[in-house]
DNA sequence: AAACTCTATGAAAACGCTTTCATTTATGCT
DNA sequence: AGCATAAATGAAAGCGTTTTCATAGAGTTT
């Protein structure tokens, strides 16, 4: 069967090119038995419009772009997910880019020639200030997840770091922590910031002490939360829980105990952030923090797509989105002193 | 400033738009002089030939379409990140579709709207019949990463599952294993098959007897192969060793070793298989094998742009490339009998 | 030196839509 | 009833490339 093109349809339907290319549309201006005449003729041909021919002829795109540094990151695969979902809805079609220091060249390649409706940036990306501008000088839509820090004339969607990780501390204070350690995420981030801030500030809310043998820099990775817990750990006056900022952290926190002696979550409770895969593949799953980064990628797809309509400056508002607390086996009460 | 076309590029260089297209094509029949100049008025003028305009004039597409069923397997980020780092080297762009069995809808406009320049399928969607067919049917080159099954008309690139598994099974009996148990795959998978059939050969060849209570059946997850490890090491008479047929149910088999106080990998070694991230997450890490799976997904999107030049036969040549036995801390020599 | 075959180039016709513009038909208001 | 306005439609002009077609010049072969 050869290509059936809108000509087809048109005559079909015993209507003009352009009352089909309204009807496709949805524009306003076309009799109900017009419409429904080509919706009828469209679905009797089966007629699917030329993606790149409406896209040259008028100025949309039907391409969103998901860009990001690092596709292994736990969270990618449940964030892609959410925007495919999306854009699949609306017939849309998510294409998916990596950022290279190395490939500055491909980046603009994907901005220029892809007159792309609208881009989506995974962290650590998002806070790229060489993308960002690059972004902002071609003039399209930008929906940031999880940002760290705050950028002009950009979108973002992220959860309330600082309230979640208190309800992580607070949970292990309630469990009769006292002697409680932090493991904190790369420096660089705003997000491994705010959770350090909540840790100390929920501490002292509740008048504990805060060892500084007990609290270590890592930078979100697993080896580096290897050397974090060995620290915290090795020490002869140890703590009964530790707060991880991410999953990956926390399993290293396990692997070091393991290797130990040190049982958890009997003698060491342990919680984490982000619930990645990891968290209920290890043993014991672990207490965290989960993002709906699902969620909200599918909310980005759908910001861009509503910007079509709606041009408001609404677009701009960043979304703070509900995170949840997990609770799984790597926490339990803190053990009795001189018990035993 | 406004939108650089190839006639302002033809206009610089002094030549007609034809010869521009004709550089930018690589075309022959262009005078080298000529050529260079537009190259330069192109460098000069900074112009980013239109994707759309040239789908529509031309047959290319400049979009390679990944398609997959669940995008939380482990190994999707790496065949992600190979697709798309070669489509960056060729000035492709990856397009990446979600498979819903009950979105039939979604996939027909993917593959009719977009007219992809060829579509890569991960597994298990790479064995999906209506999938398949619905590729044959549009006459769209497809590549098919570690598939199961065999099908007409499609290139395949994998690796070779037997060979891999038998090189696990030697490599426990070398450390002096003779009770081996193992855990099989989702059946329905042509792989698991043949890691099991590579299993009970190498067995066989040395003489080993299999027993069957240490043989259970799951389908690759996590918690298939809690069930089974139950299954395996709740016997009194336990193997001192076992082959779990991917790594997330070999991360089951140490999740439940733990909790039966059964040490890894001194009283019992463990072999998984695919190399995920969890393989090094874990403690101990897996001695396991790992499927190059970036490098075929690289492989995929190079052999559907060569189709470009040589529409060759060979096209549909499986490809088989070589697995990497990775040595971990999961395994050791076999506990001597009687000793302790 | 006539008759061919390559090589090189530009003009103009596609490619399949959207959009502008012009025109006709309906509706609302005095 | 008459005029202004809004609704509905089609013809035709883009959109920015590739590709076909036509043509001219440069080598080759007789």
């Amino acid at each position: 069967m050869s290509k059936i093109t809108i000509t087809d349809v048109a005559r079909k339907a015993g209507v003009s090119v352009s009352t089909v290319s309204r009807v496709l549309n949805d524009e306003k201006y076309v009799k109900a038995e017009k419409k429904d005449a080509v919706l009828q003729a469209v679905a009797a041909l089966n007629y699917k419009p030329n993606l790149y021919a409406r896209s040259l002829g008028g100025e949309k795109s039907f391409l969103i772009g998901l860009l990001f540094d690092d596709p292994s990151g736990g969270y990618l695969s449940d964030m892609q997910r959410g925007a495919m979902k999306a854009c699949q809805r609306a017939g849309y079609h998510l294409v998916v880019e990596l950022f290279n220091q190395d490939n500055k060249e491909g980046i603009d390649r994907f901005l220029d020639t892809l007159s792309l409706q609208g881009v989506i940036l995974a962290p650590p990306v998002c806070d790229n200030p060489q993308v960002l501008d690059a972004l902002a000088k071609r003039n399209i839509p930008v929906v940031r997840i999880s940002p760290s820090e705050d950028y002009e004339g950009t979108a973002s969607i992220g959860i309330d770091n600082y309230k979640a990780a208190s309800i992580l501390v607070n949970y292990l204070i309630s469990l009769g922590h006292s002697k409680i350690g932090f493991i904190k995420g790369d420096p660089d981030h705003a997000d491994a910031i705010e959770r350090h801030q909540a840790f100390t500030d929920s501490m002292k809310k509740h008048s504990l002490t805060i060892n500084p043998e007990w609290t270590r820099v890592g930078n979100y990775t697993f080896e580096s939360g290897l050397n974090c817990a060995i620290g915290i750990l090795s020490n002869p006056d140890r703590p009964t829980a530790i707060f991880a900022s991410n999953d990956e952290m926390a399993a290293s926190v396990i692997t070091i105990a393991n290797k130990f002696g040190i049982r958890v979550p009997e003698d060491l409770s342990i919680v984490g952030f982000d619930d990645l895969a990891i968290a209920t593949l290890i043993s014991p799953s672990l207490t965290t923090i989960h993002q709906p980064v699902e969620k909200m990628a599918e909310l980005a797809v759908e910001r861009i797509l509503d910007l079509r309509n709606s041009d408001d400056e609404e677009f701009y508002e960043p979304q703070i989105l509900e995170s949840e607390f997990v609770m799984r086996r790597s926490t339990t009460n803190a053990p009795v002193i001189g018990s035993k």
